[in-house]
RNA sequence: GCUGCUGUAGCUCAGUCGGUAGAGCGCGUCCUUGGUAAGGACGAGGUCACGGGUUCAAAUCCCGUCAGCAGCUCCA
């Protein structure tokens, strides 16, 4: 006999080999109809199992019917098979990948030469709609490990012997959709799946798109459907409305309604236009961030859009990232070619040694500035050996050198990637004692990211972007003190907005992963200090590896716009690597020069993307403080249109945004104009309203609030009107 | 960058088989002077994204470019 504990703590005793199914038959015939599968747990965590899978001894069982989220992952999992068998049936020559559930539904990634369209998907879904209709058994059955692997090899599907060769395990376990291997279609897969096909009452095949084999850019596309089920119909028009409607809160939609932005492509792809309405929003944002910034101790710099690109060799962003810069500006042919130079034998690899480009553009160089030509290739026979390139591979650092020192007579420059390095050439210019700092330099500062093609998005992913940049120099003594005050001040910002629905991430390098810098003390140590940071503000953090910066460890604030898709606003990072880099100071109290640590922080990250997410997050309908328009003066005839003008100008004197509608319309489509342009207030003025100096108050809701005083009404307004307030109509 | 889809008036969209372009909203003018979610009439507005090709004829078919959308990849 074996013992099941249920989540009630009550405890049955089944016999040796009993099913989930057999426990949910004892329980009940209710639940047992309505069970799909069971999580068990032995004492070593928590399993997913087929209903039919024997228990193997003690556990705690939890069977999990339609009510259960779990039940939905397994649903999909096992839709994803129905459909797999529909494409093939369809299409014999699918190879079939790999096909999990995701949150909302699942794919299968598939290898088939026909390409799949929309057109496709009924064809599909028919093909499902008979195999549901069969009610077939899903079942389970288990291989050794070579056999299973001999079996794949047969079929000659190269994804799943690959499959069957990545997974764990002495047995390799197949699910037949039917009752019986053999008559059947099948799937190397290691589960879990639903009893019986049947149970699928409700599904859809959604979307086809490209995915890389192993998400890997480098290797062949397969293509990957998308789709999704649930255990009723009801759920699904529900899920499909919901995400209409969450399309409607979409900011490129509501940015163009609203007139907040333009992206026009004659500007160029990713280059946001802000319109008035947009602008105002950023500039109230910026100008309450600056406040908070001077309460702080920050001070405020400024710095220019380019620099010299042996600023960004210095600092590490050139040449490494130069995929995602805007080519560099260069001053003559000769600083061009220098550059290129540069880059390729700093990117030659050691076996290569002297690159294959290099005597190209030397040839070039000749042409361009023989002068220069000469010096570096010992043509000019006055220069000394040690000033010359040399073609051995231990030569490439020392070629490196030459040909900067060359440059440094005519460079290119860089629209900036990141603000750091020019701050921290303002921390550079003066010599600093320990009792300075910490130094926090802040700066909204523009810079410019070449972003590939398919990634350009609305103001999430933009090519010219401002961050609400800082970076703190300080002593290591100071810099847990530091952390959390960036952190606390990255919370305010999202919260004072109502912005809850975050969440936290660590990101840690990756040793493996060439693009992290080579420093495992630093890492060590910046990696520990933001995990204390973390720990000491109480949040709860995920750490995740790889999603660090080249230069160190970062917290991040990440949150989810209208369609599901994640993006980092607010960052903290810590970065033990360019103070080394720039040899950077400060006299310490025992008199001697010690290396300062820096932190890299954006409590809004950037302002493009804040705002992006901050329209979707109130659906447009600002708070007060924010709205573009507070008050629309709306006149009910032209009886009324002086009084009118005069409480337009009475707010505007005092400090509001308003807006005279005098226009010859009826006070109902003003009304709705207003509303629709998500305008907080709108103050109806009538003839009654102008004899009692009074205004009729609306909300953007549609409720009246009533007529008050317009002096009433002005300090009303006035007092809702601070940074964070929130009025009584803004959604939260 | 990759795969797929899309591009017609300021906006949302129709346009059949290849036969020379349409609606609603918005905009302008006029009428209406009004009381809380769209008053009426008239009018203007298009190089059918751009460039090639096929054809007697292209918004429509083919190729390329640009841009947008979804996913993948990337995100210092």
């Amino acid at each position: 006999m074996i013992k099941i504990t249920l989540p009630d703590n009550s405890i049955r005793e089944m016999p040796d080999g009993a099913t989930a199914a057999d426990v949910a038959a004892a329980i009940g015939p209710g639940l047992a109809k309505a069970a799909v599968g069971a999580i068990a747990d032995y004492g070593h965590g928590p399993v997913t199992l087929d209903l039919a899978a024997p228990l193997t001894g003690d556990c705690r069982l939890k069977l999990l019917t339609d009510r259960n989220e779990e039940a939905l992952t397994i649903l999909r999992h096992s839709t994803a098979h129905v459909m797999a068998e529909a494409i093939c049936k369809l299409w014999p020559q699918t190879k079939l990948v790999y096909g999990p559930p995701v949150e909302d539904g699942f794919y299968y990634d598939i290898d088939l030469d026909h390409r799949l369209k929309p057109e496709d998907f009924e064809k599909i879904e028919r093909e499902m709609a008979t195999i549901i209709a069969e009610d077939r058994p899903f079942t389970r059955y288990e291989m050794s490990r070579e056999d299973g692997l001999a079996k794949v090899r047969r079929e000659g599907n190269p994804y799943k012997v690959e499959n069957a060769e990545r997974a764990k395990g002495d047995r390799l376990s197949f699910y037949v959709t039917g009752p019986e291997p053999g008559r059947y279609w099948e799937d190397l897969c290691m589960g879990t799946h639903i009893p019986r096909t049947g149970r699928i009452a409700a599904y859809k095949v959604l979307s086809v798109s490209g995915a890389f084999l192993h998400g890997d850019a480098s290797k062949q596309q397969l293509q990957r459907v998308y789709g999704t089920a649930f255990f009723d119909k009801k759920k699904l028009a529900e899920h499909l409305t919901r995400l209409e409607e969450a399309r409607k809160r979409d900011h490129r939609k509501l940015g163009h309604e609203l007139g907040l932005f333009v992206l026009d492509p004659v500007v160029g792809s990713g280059l946001v236009l802000w319109k008035p309405k947009g602008a105002i929003i950023r500039l109230l944002l910026e100008e309450h961030l600056r406040a908070k910034l001077r309460e702080r101790g920050y001070q405020p710099v400024f710095t220019p859009h380019v620099g010299r690109l042996d600023l960004y060799r210095t600092s590490g962003h050139f040449p490494y990232y130069r995929d995602a810069q805007f080519p560099p500006l260069y001053e003559s042919d000769a600083a061009r070619l220098l550059n290129e130079l540069w880059v390729a034998i700093a990117e030659a690899t050691p076996a290569e040694g002297w690159p294959k480009d290099a005597d190209k553009l030397l040839g070039e160089l000749k042409l361009a500035d023989e002068n220069i030509w000469s010096r570096l290739t010992g043509a000019d026979s006055g220069v000394p050996a040690s000033q010359v390139l040399r073609r051995d591979p231990q030569a490439r650092d020392a070629n490196l050198q030459i040909i900067r020192e060359h440059l440094q007579a005519g460079d290119g420059y860089l629209l900036k990637p990141m603000n750091c390095p020019q701050h921290i050439r303002i921390y550079a210019s003066d010599p600093h004692s320990y009792r300075d700092l910490p130094v926090r330099l802040a700066e909204f500062g523009t810079v410019y990211r070449y972003e590939q093609s398919g990634e350009v998005s609305g103001l999430t992913r933009v090519r010219g972007f401002t961050q609400d940049d800082a970076h703190i120099f300080c002593t290591p003594d100071q810099l847990q003190d530091e952390l959390a005050s960036c952190l606390e001040l990255t919370r305010y910002v999202l919260e004072m907005l109502g912005l809850r629905d975050y969440r936290v991430r660590i990101g840690l390098h990756d040793p493996n992963d060439p693009k992290f810098i080579k420093n495992p003390e630093a890492w060590a140590e910046a990696e520990a200090a933001i995990r204390a940071a973390a720990a000491r503000s109480g949040m709860s953090a995920t750490e995740e590896i790889g999603e660090a910066a080249f230069y160190g460890p970062k917290i991040d604030f990440v949150v989810k716009d209208c369609i599901g898709r994640e993006w980092q606003l607010g960052t903290v990072q810590v970065d033990y690597n360019l103070p080394v880099r720039f040899d950077l100071s400060y006299i310490g109290a025992d008199n001697r020069p010690h290396r300062p640590v820096m932190v890299h922080r954006a409590p809004f990250g950037s302002m493009e993307r804040f705002v992006g997410i901050l329209i979707e997050h109130f659906e447009g309908a600002f708070p007060l403080w924010l709205a573009p328009v507070q008050v629309v003066v709306a006149a009910i005839s032209e009886k009324s249109a002086t009084y009118a003008g005069e409480v337009f100008e009475t707010l505007r004197k005092a400090g509001l945004r308003a807006e005279l509608d005098d226009t010859a319309e009826k006070i109902g489509p003003k009304k709705h104009r207003a509303r629709q342009m998500k305008v907080p207030y709108i103050a109806v003025i009538g003839e009654q309203e102008a004899a009692a100096r009074m205004v009729n108050v609306n909300d953007r809701e549609g409720r009246q609030i009533g007529n008050l005083a317009l002096d009433d009404f002005v300090s009303k307004l006035q007092e809702e009107n601070q940074p964070g307030g929130r009025d009584a109509s803004a959604q939260t």
